[in-house]
DNA sequence: CAATTAATGCAACTTAGTTGCATTAATTAA
DNA sequence: TTAATTAATGCAACTAAGTTGCATTAATTG
């Protein structure tokens, strides 16, 4: 069950979402925003954006949890495999359009890919 | 620094990952061992033994840490940029030979690539 | 076999993420 | 507009993966 009620916290957190084009990590959102409000509500209210369709997660180099703006998603078509990528250098985290062919695997079926590419980023470059 | 001594428990270890092929997540490893040797040394010598190119490492889909035993790596080359597949059924994890090809990204490099399919296995199939 | 020091065990700690419950506030119907 | 309903929040306590410091143990070397 996604979001109800159109509180200060969900517009809080839409917000970030809105002015940043790069994914955010929750312990980014939580140092920004725990004066506003609680990590609690910060985990439960990315958790409802997410079912909405509206973010997308996944997870970055320190198995953290991350969050991005979903693109071309809705909460019935959540198929974000698109890649991410993480720049070493000042860790930034951008969702890659590229597409990264996925080969069939013999004798399995594969549903989810979870694809993170390190590098250096072009500001960092 | 890698392993120095052949101790009881690298050899232990050693031992886990040479009676299966699969993966194994440092939280398997603690469940089976842990009255045979702290979690400490258990983390420690993982560690170690990445270094030396016998295991490498690398996050499963809740991003807690999973090592196998490296094929074709050594301590100087440690590019095990190889796809691993979870089942979402049993949880089991295998190295796939499988290559994927990760295309160039403008503006970027890309030195790892961190790729995590996830489906059902044969024998869950 | 003794000396050296790498490796281990243990306890305490750090930190991301979760849970239960009492309180607050967004929404809805009157 | 107001009262009732209940979703959302805050808070404190908790869980669990992984880390650190330090005293002790045991593998190696001469």
């Amino acid at each position: 069950m996604g979001i109800l009620r159109k509180t200060k916290s969900v517009k809080l957190l839409v917000d970030e979402f809105e002015k940043h084009s790069t994914a955010i990590s929750v312990i980014t959102l939580i140092e920004r925003l725990h004066l506003k409000m609680n990590k609690t509500t910060i985990y439960r209210v990315l958790d409802k954006l997410e079912d909405d369709g509206f973010l997308h997660s996944f997870l970055g180099k320190n198995g953290h949890k991350w969050y991005a703006k979903c693109s071309g998603c809705s909460s019935d078509v959540h198929h974000d495999v698109h890649p991410h990528f993480q720049c070493s250098d000042c860790g930034k985290v951008d969702c890659l359009s590229t597409d990264v062919l996925i080969p069939t695997i013999p004798n399995r079926t594969v549903d989810v890919s979870q694809i993170l590419l390190q590098g250096t980023c072009e500001e960092c470059l």
